[in-house]
DNA sequence: TTCATTTCTTAAACCAGCTTAAGCACTTCT
DNA sequence: AGAAGTGCTTAAGCTGGTTTAAGAAATGAA
């Protein structure tokens, strides 16, 4: 709890009240590793911040398999945006990758937060131009580079977390297969 | 300026004077065809909202050619989130398609503009869900559809926007090339 | 109405990345 | 300890999409 505060402190000052108002309006969750959060259908209620841990998003391509879109570590905000501001069915699911502690803060909590201390709308607006920044770059990784050259981009820009994650969430994520990563891997020995 | 006004009010309250103030701190601009609004290189210093007409949004590959990653019609938003928050060079940029009149947000009017009036923040947050909501949206159907499906996708989404753009500028947008697109069509006839 | 430029199409050769299928090396459970 | 599952690698054959190069059609300027 205390690692969102101070999140938040870093956007905009908060008093020992608007810090108890934040605090009431969240709702810690300990999970364990393979947690689901939000699954396909399911009309997503919830964003999540990550207090410890790991979490992807996904979805179930026509072939059956998974396609990792995002992955969420400490400090990130993960939700469906389209599904929990339209209260459509989800296409995505989000899940824990390891052991992992968030704080849900549920559709009207929200609203209710917003209400009670009107700055938060700024921090909010802040961390979503962050995130929106965050998507126009990850565009020019994806079309600007080949998959082998994702590859070698990731890794060079968060060497830690690509060692964290198992070698399987990393291809899906970049788009390409397991095999062909060993054999890219392979290249480099 | 009118259609921004009623596109905020549809999201928050606005008074006489509130409307004032939001008129003071946006700058209309008349655009031809193909004129730039942000190049690479240069620090993004404002966002814009697309009155009439459409903007697009591209990079440079390291092949020398353009890589389109956005359009903007009507009532949309533009800009190079990351070069404005963070005051780094933009790697993209942003240029008018046909004619077009937007209206220019500013770095310091927008601080300004939410100062005099805070409510905004409420506003931009809403446009940004919106924007990250779409962003997620788009990432389903760049990695869950083939190139030609993702062609299909896209005409019956938006078939009157197909129409207005040059062809090869959809094919950039989506991922592939102008050939592999003629081909597309010729299997459909 | 003519010339120049921009946009679109065709076709053949080519390649990055996928599929399939098998074997190996870990974990984790009983 | 053994069984069962999970994750990683290898290799051969295949395919969706690119490249190159040329020409046709549309648009716009003079």
């Amino acid at each position: 709890m205390n690692s969102l505060v101070e999140h938040i402190k870093r956007y905009i000052s908060v008093n020992r009240k608007e810090e108890k108002v934040i605090r009431e309006h969240l709702e810690p969750l300990s999970l364990k590793k393979k947690t689901l959060l939000l699954e396909t259908g399911q009309i997503c209620q919830a964003e999540y911040f990550v207090v410890k841990g790991c979490l992807r998003m996904y979805f179930i391509k026509d072939n059956g398999t998974e396609q990792i879109t995002r992955f969420a570590i400490e400090n990130w905000w993960m939700t469906d945006y389209m599904s929990l501001n339209d209260c459509v069915p989800s296409r995505f699911c989000i899940e824990t990758i390891e052991d992992t502690e968030v704080l849900s803060l549920d559709r009207e909590a929200k609203s209710s937060l917003l209400q009670e201390f009107p700055q938060m709308e700024r921090y909010f607006r802040i961390m979503l131009q962050k995130a929106c920044g965050a998507s126009q770059q990850r565009e020019r990784y994806e079309y600007g580079l080949s998959r082998e050259e994702r590859y070698h981009n990731f890794i060079a820009l968060l060497p830690d977390f690509a060692q964290r994650i198992p070698q399987y969430m990393l291809a899906s994520y970049l788009g390409f297969t397991p095999e062909y990563l060993s054999e890219i891997r392979k290249k480099m020995r």
